[in-house]
DNA sequence: GGAAGGTACTTCGTTGACGAACTATTCGTC
DNA sequence: GACGAATAGTTCGTCAACGAAGTACCTTCC
């Protein structure tokens, strides 16, 4: 054996070379909490990237994606204003998304019979087929990265950013 | 004490209700798979959010100070491809960031001596100033939301993120 | 029953990011 | 030392998101 190794924390990461690379300007920089924040941007980033690259072989772009999946998501009918709720994003830019994906014949407007004010979208037989699609071509990128993690850490690490988030809620 | 209460587990935030929402259109979806990447996205979106409310107050975009950041961390001299790796942006996307830095004086472009293709940029005293100040007027909701956790656990959610990054970091 | 106010969606103008292409310069190789 | 490849930065055209304003409709309340 080559002797006792130099003290070795766990393998490091990308975020660790960041810290590294900060902590020298902002001594006050709390590694933990960096790394932690940084962490959460970098793995959505992660994943956001990955999506987009397994729908670019379908034809379908991110945002397409996301659209049917708020649609598929409320039984294939909702009203746009819903969709923006969901998709966490203003009302008028889901008239955008919605314009396109009728263009494509993924999605039809029907005029409500009750209130001539609301538009009902309704997900088409061929949206429904993309989204299906896409879903299975996704193949599950989320459950390699935290497969990295046993049953119980998985849920361990959900419980730990379960707290996070309910002081984010509450302000 | 009123009878046993029904079994209740830690209190919900808005990722609980996301599951509950999405678990009987996708019964193969993991909750805690699911919770963990949910949250990390919340909680990005959130410190986006959190952090371009306090910067309009003092005038600035989140994108300017971000670029202004970068800067700072690399001593007030940066190439523009640097900055763009450092942001994770394409190089393109820095010169229109610049241009609006020079024009408001946060920012210097300097040629270089040695090699005529590149570009020095440098932060200006009112640039530093600009950023000084937004850094203080930040005031850490990052530190506020990891309260939520003692500095064991914050070690401990770091680590278990970590182990999923490396995954990520590992094609 | 008709004006005042609210709601659902869209249109318009702007903005920031991106890929692709362009310019100028340097490097590598013979 | 000159030609082709590589590099740094920028310009150009496009696109999706946004805030603000517009349109059409519903509701309330006197």
């Amino acid at each position: 054996m080559p002797g006792e190794a130099t003290r070795s924390g766990p393998p490091p990461d990308r975020t660790d070379d960041h810290v590294a690379r900060w902590l020298p300007v902002l001594p006050d920089l709390d590694p933990d909490i960096e790394g932690v924040v940084t962490r959460a941007a970098f793995l959505t980033d992660h994943l956001r990237r990955v999506k987009a690259e397994s729908l670019a072989g379908l034809d379908l772009q991110r945002h397409e994606y996301e659209t049917l999946h708020a649609l598929a998501g409320r039984g294939g009918h909702a009203a746009p204003s819903q969709l923006a709720a969901d998709l966490g994003m203003a009302p008028n830019s889901v008239t955008g998304r919605l314009d396109a994906l009728d263009r494509r014949g993924f999605v039809r407007r029907l005029p409500s019979a009750t209130d001539r004010r609301r538009v009902d979208v309704e997900l088409t037989d061929e949206g429904r087929t993309a989204w299906l699609g896409a879903m299975s071509a996704l193949g599950h990128e989320e459950d390699r990265l935290l497969g990295a993690l046993n049953p119980d850490e998985r849920r361990l690490l959900a419980d730990l950013l379960r707290r996070v988030m309910r002081k984010a809620e509450n302000p």
